[in-house]
DNA sequence: CCACAGGCTGAGAGATTGCTGAGAAATAGC
DNA sequence: GCTATTTCTCAGCAATCTCTCAGCCTGTGG
């Protein structure tokens, strides 16, 4: 789990007009390392940018003065070379998004989870080709069992396993924190979309999905920890 | 377990408008070598945070004047780096709660025991990388006895122990005051949630069930001081 | 050596917590 | 639009944990 350090980490601005957005996410990608800054406009976008240099942007297409694929195309015009995540609401998903997004970009809609703009965002660095140096495998592993980013497959004892989107960041999510615990409601912050508003009863749930596929032959590796939350565990030696 | 002395101690800020809840916890907090400084609303809390800069604050989520989301909006607006632990009663664990708990932040739900309190507020300032140096290991270690943070597992001399979530707060309780004498009361105050309203023989139940598990084959650790409490001891020599 | 207070422990009632199947509601794919 | 999949809620069940209590044990002071 080391996360780049403050001199070498790839700088990422958000540009959004909601700050609760912007808020959410910054602080959830600077906690993964990331060095980020944050716009409240286009114009204001396009100064910082210009000084900045970021890796990747975080591009809401509405925003109050521009739209976001202007600004876009203003700040590579001025050679900063940045690939961009745009985020959109649910029904604006036009068309214009798909073909605005050709170059490595990539879009997602509001809302979303937080694992999945992580990962996308990683995703879209390494195509940009920024990311220095690739520690950042595409494989994750834990005993028997791996998860491909790029392919987004999962296997268990090389075996493929079938499973739902939400399936999938789950098994992500558990993956990335091997070993450690995990309490359901940080699961339920990262894996589902920021403004779910049910239960906590759902991790169960999925959990339980999770089990069907993965813990049925071989010996289990999700464990319950009581009264704490769940562990992606190395059957006892 | 040598603790902070004074002056590189970390600075925690307490927001909390009932002073017996506020109380409570900046004598703990003291206690375990945190420099403490408290607030009642949410003006003052912005007041002190520009000059004491905490490195985290326990925040209480319902307060007078402004919520605690926003007073920690605005003063990490201020440039104040800070990990926040927030309180909220039990129902009122909102949506937003989790929301706003993303970027390493944690919350807990009144009541609580005040040696969860204290083992959040570590992880937290771990995760948000304030500790200086991490002596404060994720394992804590007594004799042949081992306690993993991480993976909540505990172990006597290599071997895995079944506890229960109070029996692992309890061990970590002694633990922590490793070779001093804690009282009962000392323990109740520390593993059981603040409005326990039970019998101080609680402890000695579980006392019991921990000797069960912990002291059976092995030298004892964990010995009785008759009228004055607990101790965990090496065996003689 | 006795009496007593403090401590220990087994048993068990009641409460919590987690698991799972069934099905309703939402969504995506055709 | 219709179907298949997926997401989410719910409720019953099972496991486990919490806490009380009562009787027994043990150390201590007289």
């Amino acid at each position: 789990m080391a996360t780049a350090t403050a001199e070498n980490a790839q700088r990422i601005l958000i540009v959004d007009d909601e700050s609760s957005i912007s808020d959410l996410i910054s602080t959830s990608l600077r906690f993964v390392g990331f060095d980020v800054r944050t716009a409240a406009n286009g114009a204001q976008a396009l100064q910082i940018a210009e000084e900045f240099k970021p890796h990747a942007m975080v591009l809401d297409v509405m925003l109050p003065d521009l739209n976001g694929f202007e600004v876009c195309k203003q700040i590579r015009n001025e050679g900063v070379e940045t690939g961009v995540l745009f985020l959109t609401a649910k029904d604006g998903m036009d068309d214009k998004v798909k073909g605005l997004t050709l170059g490595g970009d990539d879009y997602m809609t509001k809302p979303f989870s937080l694992e999945e703009l992580v990962a996308r965002l990683r995703a879209l660095l390494r195509r940009t080709g920024v990311t220095q140096i690739d520690q950042d495998e595409e494989k994750i592993r834990f005993a028997d069992l791996e998860l491909d980013e790029a392919t987004h497959e999962v296997r268990r004892g090389g075996q493929l396993l079938d499973l739902s989107p939400t399936e999938f960041l789950l098994i992500r999510y558990l993956l990335i924190n091997a070993d450690r615990v995990v309490s359901k409601s940080q699961i339920l912050d990262h894996v589902w979309q920021y403004d779910f508003r049910g239960d906590a009863g759902i991790v169960e749930t999925y959990i339980s999905y999770l089990r069907k596929k993965i813990d049925i032959f071989d010996p289990p590796l999700i464990h319950t920890i009581r009264g704490v939350g769940y562990r992606l565990r190395m059957p006892p030696k």
